[in-house]
RNA sequence: GAGCCGGUAGCUCAGUCGGUAGAGCAACGGACUUUUAAUCCGUAGGUCCUGGGUUCGAUUCCCAGCCGGCUCACCA
């Protein structure tokens, strides 16, 4: 396990000590580099070329039939040694670059003594910048044929690079042993993506589902804006906090949980239409659906109520998918999702009713204790009718929402920031899309009425002094700026961890969050 | 928080019914001027997660702990 290794290989600074006899080789090397006066460390290369574009551009003009001068691909690569087969007087290299690889071939010959000796003093992992022009060798594949090699950042710690061989067959590559310790990758997320291109790829995923997002909301008129992660209240969800001080306010900060209440002010002000990618914190467990830090955006349109918000997320779950790569179609879980809309709509109620064979709304709140804990859902000790749904819908109508669904009008006390449904008070305009059985997103007409607000966030704080203490807290704040006057609103909370989780179809947070929360090491 | 599984060389793993451990790759030395999981010969590399217990002897058995994974609970 690396975490052993660490405490006695971290001080790499100082030779001499007990280091592995890998590290002490290349510290060795680096010596014998500096000996012939070459900087292992460049300031800079001129890059001219990239891997993966060069070698297509060497195919597409191989096949077109003008002069040599033209068909030649020549230039300036830099990249990292993936790879390397040493011959005698010659050898090659797989040099890795944010595009690809490319094969680089030594020859002593064209090469010249000095620089071919220099192959020596390289290991796998370091940076290197080669001069050279594209071939084809003997088996086929397009190589460099360099003519100079520097060396430009020196590598002195072995990164666990697996072998990589392509399946005749299919032209996939294979990789060989490699870095498959899930700890290791994550605790040294630098080393798991400099040898998983795999890794890589999730990630660019992620930054081109998250762009594709700015963009449809900047195109459909809103503004990006930014509002406090520290606040004097926390709210706009149910969560526990992260607490911290301000010293010279000498005053309790709390980080956001959500950026709700914030972004609804701002429609106060009169932006029409907001939203904001924030980073939400909540103090509570870690498993693979959720993570300490996580990333929501929310957005919040003016004039619009939750139908019409349902429209909006249908499209921006597309864009997505889209942005994503792969079409519509996505294995999730061992389970085929197609998120081609219109996403099917189920009433909260509805679902219920048929699940329980009664009124959700009329039925005894003792009788609904009773099938939730039959359910196995323990310690509801105090719960109200709300949590009771919600506790059993969860058990019995969400987890064969699979395919995308908006769940819609949900009961009152679970959502204390929405609106009382149109001809039914005892709901609220609120809609979650779930996919996969997880939430993705979860949006309502925005309450809008200060003076129900306040009497909402009454009920909350009757049930938080019952010992709800995920009961939301009275915003005095928030009330005087919807007693400003909000218009009516529809607001989207889209958890982006999840929806990339999706799209990737990575079945862990932590393998689409660059560096997740882990306990200490050692 | 509970249950199950795991932690052995830089990496991926095997193994020891209790007698201080192996392979492949990586590394080091050598051969090889079109290889591609390069090949061939040789060498070196270990606090077997930590602490305690049992034992003549523990990497192995027992207990506790640490870290991770999965499942469940919690997180609407």
């Amino acid at each position: 396990m690396l975490g052993r290794l660490c405490p006695r290989t971290a001080r790499v600074a100082h030779p001499g000590e007990d280091l592995p006899r890998v590290l002490k080789a290349r510290l060795e090397k680096l010596a014998a580099l500096k000996e012939r006066g070459i900087e292992p460390f460049a300031y800079s290369f001129d890059v001219t070329r990239h891997a993966t574009p060069s070698v297509a551009a060497f195919e597409e003009r191989e096949g077109e039939a003008a002069d040599g001068e033209r068909r030649r691909v020549a230039g300036r690569w830099a990249g990292r040694v993936a790879g390397f087969r040493s011959h005698g007087r010659s050898a090659f290299a797989d040099l890795e670059d944010h595009t690809g690889r490319v094969q680089v071939y030594f020859k002593r010959d064209s090469l010249g003594e000095d620089s071919y000796s220099l192959l020596a003093l390289l290991d796998l992992g370091d940076w290197i910048g080669v001069e050279g022009e594209l071939f084809r060798t003997r088996t086929g594949q397009v190589t460099i044929l360099a003519k100079d090699l520097r060396l430009l950042g020196k590598s002195l710690r072995p990164l666990p690079f697996g072998k990589v061989e392509t399946d005749p067959g299919t032209g996939r590559a294979i990789t060989h042993s490699g870095f498959a310790d899930r700890e290791s990758r994550y605790r040294q997320r630098y080393a798991d993506l400099a040898v998983n291109p795999g890794v890589r790829e999730v990630f660019r995923a992620r930054t081109r589902i998250v762009t594709a997002i700015r963009r449809f909301l900047d195109d459909l008129g809103f503004l990006e804006v930014e509002t406090p992660v520290l606040q004097p209240l926390y709210g706009g969800a149910s969560a526990r906090p992260f607490v911290t001080r301000h010293l010279a306010l000498n005053r309790t900060l709390y980080l956001r949980i959500a950026d709700e209440l914030y972004l609804k002010r701002l429609i106060v002000g009169g932006f029409d239409r907001v939203y904001e990618i924030s980073k939400d914190f909540r103090n509570e467990g870690i498993d693979r659906f959720h993570n300490p830090e996580f990333t929501m955006l929310e957005f919040y349109q003016a004039f619009a109520d939750y139908e019409d918000m349902m429209g909006v997320v249908e499209r921006l779950m597309t864009t997505a998918a889209q942005a994503a790569g792969g079409g519509f179609g996505r294995t999730f879980h061992g389970v085929e999702i197609t998120l081609a809309p219109p996403f099917r709509r189920l009433p909260f109620v509805d679902s219920l009713a048929e699940a329980l064979g009664t009124d959700p709304l009329d039925a005894p709140v003792n009788v609904l204790r009773a099938r939730a804990e039959e359910q196995g859902a323990g310690d509801l000790e105090g719960a109200g009718r709300g949590k009771l749904l919600d506790r059993l819908f969860g058990e019995l109508v969400r987890p064969g929402l699979v395919q995308p669904t908006f769940v819609v009008d949900y009961p009152k006390e679970l959502s204390p920031l929405a609106k009382a449904k149109r001809g039914e008070p005892r709901l609220t305009e609120r809609f979650e899309l779930f996919v996969a059985g997880e939430e993705l997103a979860n949006a309502f007409s925005e309450l809008n009425d200060p003076i129900a607000q306040r009497a909402r966030f009454e009920d909350q704080a009757a049930l938080r002094a019952a010992g709800d203490a995920e009961a939301q807290m009275v915003d005095e704040d928030y009330i005087r700026a919807l007693e400003y006057g909000l218009p009516p609103t529809g607001g989207v909370g889209i958890g982006i961890d999840r929806l990339v989780m999706l799209l990737t179809g990575q079945t862990s947070i932590r393998d689409v969050i660059l560096f997740p929360t882990l306990r200490e090491a050692e």
